[in-house]
DNA sequence: AGTTTTTGTGTAAATTTGACATTTTTCCTT
DNA sequence: AAGGAAAAATGTCAAATTTACACAAAAACT
């Protein structure tokens, strides 16, 4: 019996979730976009196996966290293979100027918009996706979002998007400033267009707390 | 590579969380007590594999969440065995006259005083207590610990022993049912002493949602 | 300097939560 | 059969929280 590790990388862009895919290139569903990973071998855990695989994409030390196992004795045609899917969440820093050291073709996609998937990787997508927006939920999930200094509208969206709803801008603050987890850092945020945002940072110690 | 299935089944007990245990019969660890569980087989999902376990025990029908993997290559000494754990919470109905139809010792214990654990359960015991706390929240997984009929004091119950304090029955009720996850069924549940509880299902079609 | 764009702030109305006592329904005892 | 004990069900009022909402401030562009 095999085990087979996979990764669902997130990352917020333009207010967005997107999740990367690979290119695979083997038959079946050779040109679909898969999931990171890989077969689980004899001397390594299923975080290795993950770890290994995105290392090679450029990724340093991610960290990542379980969400579903799946082990439909026929999710494999001709083979029984469990699969064990991880979830991480990388900030866009980690992700410029990442370099792909391998040969395969990886991309971001919206997690709304997604290119024909291969295998039963859309399950998969969907379970992770799932937990992505349980575990937002939770400050800590937050603060490894965002290491360094965010804005509090940066933050909005991100609720915007696990809620599916517009938030009023004034009560949002109110209800997060209160929740005492984060500081002004002094700075502002380089402005696009507009007056530009305070950049705020998460405090050295906090508990993880169920937001909203 | 053999996958191990483990199931972690609570109750509440005298307002406590316990958890089912099984005597170990074989060496290592021969008298200890550890998870019930087993290999999955090929032609078995991790479920399945629980189920037959558990029915052995008498439970009929139990719904288990995933909780954790355990990937460690040296977690068994000299085979590679990936342990994937299960949970699933019982009330005192299921547990009551349990008919234990197999030559294994069982036995609930109270989740803050567990007897001697046999190989590395104690770890995935503490796994699994840690989801259990956190996934109790979720409407989703009240709802397959409840898949038939409850109560709303057992839901209660739960939930003084996730947040450790006592709540007010009438707000409870008044709060939990402006969630419109559940209904009545119209049927009261057997009243050990006193006035018999409404009994309640949850609704067909409920959106996840952070309860409390 | 004026226009545009986006952030930042206070207040009053509406809703939700929290405290609390009594009645209802069943089982058990006599 | 009657009375008592145990646990469930229910409504109201005060306090706290959430929602709705409009205008001023800061930067960029012309």
């Amino acid at each position: 019996m095999n085990i087979e590790a996979l990764a669902s990388i997130f990352t917020i862009e333009d207010g967005m979730f997107k999740i990367l895919l690979v290119k695979n290139k083997v038959e079946p569903y050779k040109g679909y976009w898969i999931l990171p990973g890989g077969i689980v071998s004899k001397d390594k855990t299923v975080e290795e196996t993950i770890e290994d695989k995105t290392s090679q994409f450029g990724f340093k030390k991610l960290n990542f966290e379980q969400c579903c196992v799946f082990s439909d004795v026929e999710r494999v045609p001709n083979k029984r293979v469990v699969a064990v899917s991880l979830m991480s969440i990388v900030d866009e820093f980690k992700i410029k100027n990442l370099e792909n050291g391998s040969n395969y073709e990886i991309s971001w996609f919206s997690i709304d918009k997604l290119p024909k998937i291969g295998y039963d990787h859309s399950r998969v997508i969907e379970g992770t996706v799932s937990e992505l927006k349980k575990k937002l939920n939770q400050s800590h999930t937050l603060q490894q979002i965002f290491p360094s200094d965010f804005t509090l509208p940066e933050i909005q969206k991100i609720y915007e998007q696990v809620l599916t709803k517009e938030l009023d801008r004034r009560n949002f603050r109110k209800k997060f400033l209160k929740l005492d987890l984060i500081e002004e850092t002094g700075y502002k945020a380089p402005s696009v267009t507009g007056r530009p945002a305070k950049l705020y940072r998460f405090k050295d110690e906090i508990d993880n707390v169920i937001l909203f």
